[in-house]
DNA sequence: TAACTATATAACAATTTACTTATATAATCA
DNA sequence: TGATTATATAAGTAAATTGTTATATAGTTA
């Protein structure tokens, strides 16, 4: 058994779905450094809070990221155990920082930072 | 001017989009290292022309692949001078091979290779 | 315990997608 | 030139997607 699977074409395709959309994919690359939770993300892209849910869901169920519950919030990390975490990172590496979205929410000091 | 331009999120996540269909996707990696035309993707991909010629038709429009006229048949390839040419391919790099397809092409005897 | 905050889920509507069939165009061949 | 082959495009349809609002759940706080 090979320890470097080789991704099929049906589920990459499905990945690469899944990074089909602004809003999933930066999510995805905020989470490339970082863990976020709902409401970081609600105020980042200015979005409706179950929409905000429902793609991270979508995400959670393909494996890309994973969930933890701290306290009241849910905080969201890429799931570096996911068969997909070096395609997937391979695909981030290319794309621009959006670590200033992350910045802005300091600024306004509602960046959550628990436990 | 830098030469490696900084692919923006809204774009890429349409070039992902682009290539997250099974069919588009395999399209795109079988062009990686061939030519091939359309009659080529209908036997291949067992889809009605029409819906090939879709396929392609969103990957040229949005400056993936290119066209080329060779007598009767429209031969596509990758299109090296795309700004996101890098992109794609590093994401190729990380898919299986689909030669094999061309390969059952050949031993059927309908691989064609004109001019 | 009641009110509040964070999150998830359900139900629905508008939009987009990926096929289908029918037809048009362009090149080749008899 | 008429028939054939390769391809594109148009129109229609079913399914998938992405947002919305309403509501449920779970933890926190007064």
């Amino acid at each position: 058994m090979s320890v470097q699977t080789v991704p099929d074409m049906q589920k990459a395709a499905v990945i690469l779905k899944l990074l089909g959309d602004k809003t999933r994919l930066t999510m995805v690359k905020l989470l490339e450094n970082q863990t976020c939770c709902v409401c970081e993300f609600v105020e980042i892209f200015q979005m409706s809070q179950p929409s905000i849910s429902q793609h991270l869901r979508k995400l959670r169920d393909a494996g890309l990221i994973r969930e933890e519950r701290r306290s009241q919030w849910i905080f969201y990390s890429l799931n570096n155990d996911s068969e997909w975490y070096p395609f997937v990172t391979s695909i981030l590496e290319n794309l621009p920082s959006q670590e200033e979205k992350l910045k802005e929410l300091e600024k306004k000091g509602t960046r959550i930072t628990c436990c």
